[in-house]
DNA sequence: CGCGTCCTTGAACCGCGTCAAGCCAGGTGG
DNA sequence: CCACCTGGCTTGACGCGGTTCAAGGACGCG
């Protein structure tokens, strides 16, 4: 694992403005955690967190993206969920001894880790940081549990209607997904031999196109209609 | 809705000694959330919060059981979860507006509410309660996402052995379990009519009993072994 | 140019959801 | 006390959607 301190390393100096830890940390707290943080760069596919390893901390997103995956039934994957800029891995660990998810960096990408003792004291110590991380986990856990509902309840077409709106929502970048077609399966909880129909079927009907290792939406407001009665 | 204060209204003298305000509030605060609080009691079958309204403040269940649902394509429900003493309803609110999910009485429960703007000065003031509430969220978030990767990947029979597991170390209840087949059904992911033919395979393989409206399971292991593979 | 990886498409099987009928227990009224 | 009704549970039969298996195509890389 490549790991090295940036220049960047001190939290005053950071430019990224969506970290928890610069929106609500005091002044004082922040010189703390700058000592106290460990600043890594990941390359593409490389493991930020492993299921099953000893929980070290919480891991802030300075820049990068990386998905979140969980193996299953004959190691099948399961794509939690996509974290960017500002989100926060890890932190299902709290209270508890080993990560229950993995991490993959999904580009190059510059991640903080915080050790667990560093974190507790700025947690107790900045009540604001705790209840914002907490309402956090609430949007989370809503997430999460509508996303329960829809592997139960959707069927294909409306499962990759879902998840590329999500991949949409999330990274924003002129609508363009780039995902392998396995990562984006993993995501809607399909194989990937149905992925592959279903965007088919969405290029005929004009709703997406496909262009090398790209996906744009064309028509996003029918797949919005298409997972609406959810 | 009944609703009306109890005479054990005070927390200092409440005997719920898995409650979060007991646990981790200070005795100043304790006495202000005391005289803050609402404490109702709710019938079997009894919306305690319903998905739309607006959010109103958190729930703890001081005694009872209830059920977490959402409605999905068709009004066909899926349970979430289930609560029980100790637990707290309504968390997923937080930042947000409306309730995003139902919670129905499984039994005549006793629950308190609590406001927004108590349970956030609450917040700010114990750091220590707001932390471990966090730590609370986290481990619903560990579950959620099990689940996620469970009604993608398990088969039906997987489906009803987790349920049942579930149920069973959550009530711990001598084993027992009665829920109705139609809320098993919808808290496994499946419809009723499979949920009946699975449980009469278990029957015939004397892995459970079931005798009127209450299931026993017998063979605890066999269960684990099958969703052991997740 | 050949190889490996990823993506796409076709074909066949089967698990699960749906529909429908029968069963059992409890409640109600004549 | 029995007849009837109702709601929940069980079981059977059927058909569809989705998984799996398999083959072929596109592309990058050595």
């Amino acid at each position: 694992m490549i790991k090295f301190n940036t220049q960047e390393s001190s939290c005053n100096q950071c430019l990224t403005q969506d970290c928890f830890i610069k929106k609500y940390c005091s002044e004082e707290y922040m010189t703390i955690i700058s000592n106290a943080k460990e600043t890594s760069v990941y390359r593409q596919n490389q493991y930020i967190a492993y299921e099953g390893n000893t929980v070290l901390g919480l891991f802030f997103i300075q820049s990068g993206k990386a998905k979140i995956i969980s193996e299953g039934i004959n190691g099948k994957v399961q794509v939690i969920r996509l974290t960017k800029q500002g989100d926060i891995i890890g932190h299902r660990g709290l209270g508890g001894e080993k990560y229950p998810i993995s991490a993959i960096a999904l580009e190059e990408s510059h991640i903080c880790l915080i050790d667990n003792d560093t974190i507790y004291e700025a947690f107790i110590d900045n009540p604001k940081l705790t209840y914002e991380l907490m309402v956090y986990y609430s949007k989370e856990l809503r997430y999460s549990e509508t996303k329960i509902k829809n592997q139960t309840q959707m069927n294909v077409r409306e499962k990759v209607a879902d998840a590329l709106l999500y991949c949409n929502s999330l990274f924003n970048e002129n609508s363009r997904i780039q995902l392998k077609r396995q990562d984006l399966a993993a995501l809607a909880g399909i194989n990937s031999e149905q992925l592959s129909r279903i965007l088919s079927e969405f290029k005929k009907e004009s709703i997406i196109s496909l262009s090398k290792d790209e996906i744009s939406i064309i028509n996003q407001d029918y797949l919005k209609k298409l997972i609406a009665s959810l």
